[in-house]
DNA sequence: TTGGAACGGAAAGCTACGTTCCGCTATACT
DNA sequence: AGTATAGCGGAACGTAGCTTTCCGTTCCAA
């Protein structure tokens, strides 16, 4: 299952299916303006390949942002499932939604196309559930009430803002920033550490010299 | 001297060197790939208005950052006068530069043009002055000591990246995650209210049908 | 009245992008 | 073996949008 038969001209197709959706995906994360040439590149395919199989770009799109979205309920059910410390769910879930790293993409793709009703769907059952996880925190006692659902989401467009250096690095920041925020989320009071190092001066400097 | 005579070709075009300047830094902090042209409308003047001042578009650029930095450091230097409680200090400090809305486009704008050793050299002293702002407040144990400079850099950076709805709500919404961070920052821990209404649901959704 | 600084905005020239098209390859099937 | 064809790579095409230039006009100063 995880190896399909190597040849065949029907199997290569098969694998770059997934070539592409991971390239298009990495690309459009990276730079929601990129040109569809660019996730070709990536993917190590034509043009015409990717052509094949969406109609145009608009609907390449589409489709990244309705799978970013079933990620994002996949994550959030699951969340909605742990029985455990309350916290620690809740801790756990906004983890899990900057590893998804669906929000960047989603959000910055939402006002380049006409939203169909399936993917207008897929976003509210996604906030449905996000205010269900939310809200479970709160009647806890473990999060603070003055920050609500919508808070919550324009955080995690914070954090997805933060991108410096490799894909690794962004990530390990991302995680630090979140830890900073969960510190202030947490109810009552409490300063945990951050994980990973801080950023260093080269690191920010290199910023300026593309 | 706030109102210049009104008639007469130089004091028309002293007053569009202001024009152009404001209305620039709306248009490039709203969108750093927006055309010259946006500028000129937004100005109220004509595309030659523009290029009589500036050479090219990067050179406009240049200026805009350069102006930038300078800001950034003179609200620096202010914090750095501040003799009062050390935290309020700090506090006002990052609201201050928060305020000035300079992050976004100064980083933005950074890898879009040659900087000149001019703009290195503001550069250098804003992170100069930014560290001992910082080193400050975490020597008068009001800061926690995990968090560094260029932490801080990026914290604003996240925060600078928070768009919603018009100016004023932006800013407004800008402060309300300010203020979370400053609750995570603070030492010793405590956890103070949040300004601003939070986003409705209403504000998030109409980014999804531009 | 006239020289020229400042201007508005159309047009030129260019780049970069989405999409199409065509020739080629490697399989599947007869 | 022979052939039809699904799938492919990438050059070519058409276009939209951008920066920059250019020219006719306006208005102040002398």
């Amino acid at each position: 299952m995880t190896t399909p038969p190597l040849s065949g001209r029907k199997a290569q197709a098969a694998r770059n299916d997934e070539l592409i959706l991971k390239a298009a995906r990495a690309v459009f994360t990276a730079d929601p303006g990129a040109p569809i040439a660019a996730v070709a590149e990536r993917a190590g395919v034509g043009i015409s390949a990717l052509y094949r199989r969406y109609p145009s770009k608009e609907d390449l799109l589409r489709k990244l942002c309705f799978d970013g979205l079933q990620l994002y309920i996949a994550v959030t059910e699951k969340a909605l499932d742990d029985q455990g410390d309350p916290w620690e769910a809740f801790a756990g879930y906004m983890r899990g939604i900057v590893d998804a790293d669906t929000n960047s993409l989603t959000i910055k793709l939402a006002g380049t196309f006409q939203p169909t009703p399936e993917l207008g769907a897929a976003a509210r059952r996604a906030s449905e559930l996000a205010t269900r996880v939310h809200a479970r925190a709160v009647e806890a006692g473990v999060l603070r009430p003055d920050v609500t659902t919508a808070d919550i989401a324009l955080l995690f467009e914070q954090v997805a803002s933060v991108k410096l250096g490799d894909e690794e690095r962004t990530a390990q920041l991302r995680h630090r920033y979140l830890a900073l925020l969960l510190d202030a989320l947490r109810r009552p009071a409490t300063h945990g550490g951050l994980p990973g190092p801080a950023p260093e001066d080269p690191e920010l400097a290199a910023r300026w010299v593309p």
